[in-house]
DNA sequence: ATGAGAATTGTGAAGGCTAACATTTGGCCG
DNA sequence: CGGCCAAATGTTAGCCTTCACAATTCTCAT
């Protein structure tokens, strides 16, 4: 910086007014300082400006170690508003058990992010937070119905589905949940049995996966005999009780109907096309920055009246395909 | 950190010396420093220290604007294994645009990363690096033909998938590609090519698709009729090929046999399973981290004597499952 | 012209940390 | 029991910015 001023022939305190759209400064001796800089190629040192101001613009994400349409989609759109508005976000992918949460979110801490945004949060989650009085705004995503939360109404997501298929006039569908930890899966089956409540119906026993397609497939074997539609916590594991279905000689949807979760791009490509509800990742993603940011912009404006938990749902939408039919006349 | 220094009766120095491990410091008085440490909650502030040490310990990684598993699978190799090393990710998602490409380097660069990670890049990539004048190591994943490039051998994965079908009798092949300017989708195409120019047979027109299931489902409408097997650049698109192929009542792999790219978890879950090309992400992740960190060791022993663009080769692994079948005889 | 006020630029300090050098403490040998 | 060396700890300065305040220059109306 020292050099850019001296080649321009100004203080330094000039190219950093420069720097950061100071208001008066004479055009040409903007220019010069401009010119300077592209000549010597200098880029501001983020350490020193972070030093003094005291800020370093960094958001923090914790998403789980998984390559998986939902998360990764969430990163991706949490990373492009963050950039949008001039943050960089730390990416930490960590396991689900408590310490590598901590660890993880220790991590995120060292590196003096000024927030935090938990993708597919699960209750270890919410007990490292705990355990390590977090003093940053926090979101987490995906779990609309907790403090802090925002994005997608599992629950409902999981009614729609649910209501599609009572409407199409199956009684005995079961629930494939995922793992019981994860926010998201309780929520989702929250959503099913509310359903099924609702319209009066005893649910089949609930199965358990773990996400995976490789669980979905698992779980046929544990598929009731009466059972005439599933209700899978996501699409990966509805595809992979699908491929159980086929395999085992069982048509889909004509004896079990199966309804995914997440909408992933392969969701209608597989056959039969799978009916799922789809989330708006893009948006949750882009809400859940700005809400961080509007804490952050509070925060600094004053210490007290903070808005607290605005909790941001946004509704999901069920997209019908191919694997959900009208249940056969008993 | 001063107020550390005072709780626990010493100086900064020491407390800066016990956060260091720095080795000649008296075990009680470290517990000392420690047990303040923990008492006041205390962090070390990163801005500080990497103005001191001209050091960030940051790795930019430019990856695709795709929720896609590949890149997703490498971003998250990469975070952990950078992590591992003390080091953390900046993660930037970019179009392939140049200009979009350039402007997300310059946003890694102006974040002091001391290196960079590139995630299946294209060739506006490398028109953006140079136009950049980047001093930071950089490799780039994906591609290992090129300088500074590491990954799994795409092109001999292409080689290996149509190798495949050629032992099964087909003759008659065509390739679905992926978008042309992807370093990835010239390399497999060439695999193809080479493979059938190697059994002295003439290929198909090539198809192409954008990498989408749903470019592959469209591309089968362009399918030459006496073809019998498709080697497809990746396993979205040959999903969407299969599936447009099960709705014209064309039989998967009876009439025409399918090889996808990359071995999606859902690839064993569709029916029928896909055939493909294994690639181990972790390992490229890791190795680019690895290889970054040794350049980065280099460059502070001695500026000369750089080793040069040590290319990373890694193998693919051909998995066989039900989409590929024998040629039926002419 | 001349002074007021605005516009533009400059000076000095500080932010939290580590490196280099300086000092103190403790152990051990003669 | 003094002195010397190593171990342990302290002092000072500086990394590169920005902020607060100060000084200069310019523009006009009188």
């Amino acid at each position: 910086m020292h050099d850019v001023a001296a080649l321009a022939g100004v203080s330094h305190i000039t190219v950093s007014r420069v720097l950061n759209d100071y208001p008066s400064i004479r055009p040409e001796t903007r220019d010069r300082v401009l010119a300077a800089i592209a000549q010597l190629g200098y880029r501001r040192n983020p350490a020193a400006r972070a030093l003094v101001t005291s800020r370093t613009r960094a958001i923090g994400v914790l998403s789980p170690a998984v390559a998986q349409h939902g998360p990764a989609s969430s990163v991706l759109a949490v990373e492009s508003a963050a950039r949008a508005h001039g943050y960089h976000p730390l990416v930490t992918a960590a396991a689900v058990e408590h310490d590598a949460t901590v660890a993880a979110l220790e991590f995120l801490l060292d590196q003096a992010v000024e927030a935090l945004v938990v993708i597919a949060p699960h209750e270890t989650v919410f007990g490292a937070i705990r355990d390590l009085d977090i003093r940053v705004p926090l979101v987490t995503l995906q779990a609309p119905d907790r403090p802090g939360g925002i994005g997608v109404d599992q629950a409902a997501g999981a009614r729609l589905a649910t209501e599609h298929l009572l409407e199409l006039g199956h009684t005995r569908i079961q629930h494939l949940a995922g793992p019981e930890r994860y926010l998201e899966a309780t929520a989702r089956r929250t959503g099913f049995a509310d359903a099924m409540a609702r319209a009066g119906l005893t649910a089949g026993a609930t199965l358990s996966g773990d996400w995976s397609a490789a669980s979905g497939f698992a779980a046929a074997a544990r598929l009731e005999p009466q059972t005439t539609a599933v209700v899978a916590a996501n699409d990966q594991m509805a595809i992979g009780l699908m491929a159980a279905l086929a395999d085992a000689g069982r048509a889909v949807p004509g004896e079990v109907a199966v309804v995914g979760f997440d909408d992933v791009p392969e969701a209608a490509y597989v056959r039969p096309a799978l009916t799922t509800v789809h989330q708006d990742f893009e948006l949750v993603g882009r809400r859940a920055v700005e809400v961080l940011l509007a804490r952050l912009r509070d925060d600094e404006a004053e210490g007290a009246g903070e808005p607290g938990a605005t909790a941001d749902v946004i509704p999901p939408r069920l997209i019908v395909r191919a694997s959900t039919a009208p249940a056969r006349r008993a």
